[in-house]
DNA sequence: AACCAGGTCTCGA
DNA sequence: TCGAGACCTGGT
């Protein structure tokens, strides 16, 4: 199938969804209850899920302009050079309910264990699946059996996830309003919610509702912004400055930052 | 064995 | 509006 220009090591690997393995040089993982498997050689990948060809290449973002948000935020040096190093990183498009709860659970964790506390809560709550792993559960499968959530090892999390599950069912939340409304007025709509901040309003914003220009900035983030542009303050204030400098696509080079980050962390621990 | 993690909340200035 | 402290817990 062609899902376009994508390096799928990188866009799976890369900390924006938290439900990818990969074994034996196939990427598996569940998108909208269906197992799927994919398995990259070169610009061939082969593709084996009950999702269909529209759903994938909507998750993938088949639809988006690579070419001119490449374009766009290649404008500067540092994510030009970037561009080149991680060719083939994309942002996904992910379901907001999933996204929105992950991320709540993403909060002052590593991303390994942010992969175990996702798992568990789809062990606890969630549909198996006759391949035999389990399916991100709906928000009213959480709440039927709530009192379980204290054996996921969310921590300080629990509550607030529990909470926001209760907050879904009850149709507190319109994803689909959000993704229609503009940036702000989605930020403002997301950290309404218990344990959702600044920057998981940005995630969600981001890698669910299609508002690319949303800038996550976490501590290291927030390190190579000081560091590359001498840039410093607030959330507000360094994000602000980011939707500026880099222009509407602003998350698309945040997500490659990152992923730089991510990389240089990756070699120090080898080198201990 | 400490240290730190894709932050958020509360509170005071 | 902003900065400081506390915070569950498990990888590394």
């Amino acid at each position: 199938m062609d899902l376009g220009p994508i390096d799928l090591d990188h866009t799976l690997s890369c900390g924006q969804a938290f439900r990818w393995k990969k074994r034996d040089g196939r990427w598996s993982g569940i998108v909208a209850g269906e197992e799927v498997v994919l398995e990259q050689d070169g610009d061939e990948i082969d593709v084996q899920t009950g999702l269909s060809e529209r759903e994938l290449r909507d998750y993938f973002r088949c639809d988006d302009d690579i070419t001119s948000i490449f374009k766009e935020i290649g404008k500067d040096r540092y994510v030009a050079g970037l561009l080149r190093k991680y060719q083939g990183l994309r942002i996904l498009r992910q379901d907001p309910w999933e996204c929105s709860a992950s991320f709540i659970l993403a909060t002052y964790a590593n991303v390994p264990r942010i992969i175990q506390m996702v798992e568990n809560v789809c062990r606890t709550f969630g549909t198996r699946l006759p391949e035999g792993s389990y399916a991100f559960p709906t928000p009213e499968q959480i709440i039927k059996k709530s009192d379980e959530a204290g054996t996921c090892g969310l921590g300080y999390r629990c509550a607030r996830f529990v909470q926001f599950a209760r907050s879904v069912h009850l149709g507190e939340i319109d994803f689909n309003m959000l993704k229609r409304a503009s940036y702000q007025d989605c930020v403002d709509g997301l950290i309404r919610f218990d344990g959702i901040g600044n920057k998981v309003a940005d995630c969600v914003a981001i890698f669910s509702l299609d508002h690319l220009e949303a800038f996550p900035i976490d501590v290291r983030i927030g390190r190579a912004i000081e560091q590359q542009y001498e840039v410093q303050g607030s959330y507000r204030k360094v994000s602000e400055w980011a939707r500026q400098h880099f222009g509407r696509y602003a998350g698309y080079a945040q997500e490659y930052i990152y992923y730089d980050q991510d990389a240089r962390n990756r070699s120090v621990s080898r080198r201990r």
